[in-house]
RNA sequence: GGCCCGUUCGUCUAUCGGUUAGGACACCUGGUUUUCAACCAGGUAAGAGGGGUUCGACUCCCCUACGGGCUGCCA
């Protein structure tokens, strides 16, 4: 059996859609969990609304997903000549023509059709069958001399068997009177050229594919297997837009999901294998397969994103996860941490990981390492510190300088000074947390102060002692 | 308008003619607990509507409704 060759082919007019990284990521598994090949082409031949920063956007979308791509990214525009080639080529074979008719002159055309109240006007060109001696010394775009009876069968992998009349189907235009050649062509080629046997894309191309398809006859050429995933909704089931929040791979960076979780997500969006749920990208790439794609569009939820990723910020190794924290910071406008901030973290991320979702809600449970003495408590926190309370913190102090300093020699001693106090733990909890976080919510007091250390830990208390 | 695609708990989905329609998220209740969370146990909750086909339909067919896409010398 051939390798697969799958492919992610953009165009660089914004930023890298979300709709558009479950694409790729949909191709990248296909392609990896099968020794196959995954490229990435720039669809830049519209010069108009390609942009060289679009392209870098969606570049680091990808790299931020862990999509690799293999090979040089190509770009549809540097590859003009060769589309203008095979568009020669069809007029030689036979299954292209040269149309003079004007853009005007279509229009017409199409305006009388529906004036005569045709439910559909497809062009018919005057030139489709004309002789050669007849062309006038005018400039000119290719057509495709597409079938006019018969259908045109879509076999596809999600969709299934999709039948398109041909007469519904005018003769399209490969080659524009410019001399560029057109979107419908270049992605023949380039996908023919790139040797891509399966097509996973939006399915908004779902249609294209059948004149597509007819460019692959007409050259001759083996049709690639079609898979059209629908596009992903928004929570009210409408096309997912600006308006219902984040769009852009990058803003959900920026709001601190882990990649890891991302891809998990959007894996398990639209697509299903029987009940997993949360698994690596390894194991999705043995999992995945286009029959598990759903066919209709699915809506975005963050509450199971934020569960999804919940789980796997739990599972990340902590130095991987330590790195993944630095560069949200630095893709949320975030300060970066200090070296003391960094080793604090480096101890407190064993227990971190397992409460927080996203990275800003680890850096909010962190708070307490990221602060500097002295520690000022807010008010909820401060009504924790009175007068009974400090008396306790000051008593504690000298017991923790020299107790070693691991849980199991901490927990005797704090048991011990709330039990001679006549308080449960509970009530000792609470002025120690004002004491070492300067709040009333924190995590376990036993992780702060292994957090932080014996120094620390006790210089904090003695400031809100005092 | 025409053509194409879709429709199972609130959400993501399993089911591939016979199930008490399963799982996950969310939600609710209880437990655990040093606060929040996490965690554990339990619960509420679904086949768009109408016709067929069949002994039997969520599953197959048709119609309607709703949603989406395409209909360019855009991609």
């Amino acid at each position: 059996m051939s390798q697969v060759v799958t492919r992610f082919a953009p165009s660089p007019t914004g930023y890298l859609h979300i709709g558009g990284g479950r694409t790729a990521l949909f191709n990248w598994l296909y392609a990896r969990g099968r020794g196959g090949k995954f490229l990435l082409r720039i669809e830049d031949t519209d010069r108009e609304r390609s942009t060289p920063e679009a392209t870098a956007a969606i570049l680091r979308g990808l790299t931020w997903l862990g999509l690799d791509w293999d090979g040089e990214v190509v770009s549809q525009f540097e590859r003009r000549e060769r589309h203008a080639e095979v568009a020669r080529e069809m007029l030689a074979r036979g299954t292209a023509y040269k149309c003079f008719s004007t853009k005007e002159e279509v229009e017409a055309y199409r305006a009388a059709r529906e004036a005569e109240g045709a439910s559909y006007a497809v062009f018919q060109s005057p030139w489709r069958d004309a002789d050669s001696s007849t062309y006038p010394d005018a400039p000119y775009a290719i057509r495709m001399k597409a079938p006019r009876t018969g259908e045109t069968v879509i076999e596809d992998q999600v969709q299934g068997r999709v039948v398109i009349k041909n007469e519904t189907l005018d003769d399209m235009i490969v080659l524009r009177s410019d001399g560029t050649p057109v979107y419908m062509l270049a992605v023949v080629v380039d996908d023919h050229d790139m040797g891509v046997t399966h097509v996973i894309r939006g399915d908004d191309h779902l249609n294209n594919a059948a004149r597509q398809q007819m460019v692959y006859d007409a050259m001759g050429w083996t049709v690639p297997v079609w898979a059209h995933i629908p596009l992903i909704h928004g929570p009210d089931g409408k096309k997912l837009s600006k308006r219902h929040g984040a769009t852009g791979v990058e803003e959900y960076q920026a709001m601190g999901y882990p990649a890891a979780g991302m891809r998990n997500y959007l894996t398990r969006l639209g697509w299903a294998h029987g009940d997993a749920e949360i698994f690596t990208s390894d194991e999705a790439m043995k999992m995945f397969d286009l029959s598990g794609i759903g066919r209709a569009p699915a809506r975005l939820d963050f509450k199971k994103l934020e569960n999804t990723c919940g789980h796997h910020m739990a599972m990340a190794e902590d130095a991987a996860l330590l790195h993944e924290l630095e560069a949200y910071l630095v893709s949320a406008g975030r300060p970066a941490l200090t070296e003391t901030q960094r080793a604090r973290m480096q101890n407190a991320l064993g227990f971190l990981k397992k409460s927080a979702k996203t990275f800003p809600e680890l850096m909010e449970k962190a708070a307490f390492l990221l602060a500097d003495r002295p520690i000022v408590p807010e008010s909820k926190a401060a009504e924790a510190l009175d007068t009974v309370s400090r008396g306790i913190l000051s008593a504690l102090t000298p017991r923790l300088q020299n107790a070693s300093w691991t849980r199991e020699a901490l927990e005797p001693i704090l048991t011990e000074i709330a039990a001679e106090n006549g308080i449960g733990f509970g009530k000792l909890a609470a002025p120690l947390r004002a004491a070492i976080a300067g709040r009333s919510v924190t995590p376990s007091v036993y992780d702060m102060m292994l957090t932080i250390g014996r120094d620390e830990t006790v210089a904090r208390l003695a400031d809100a002692a005092r």
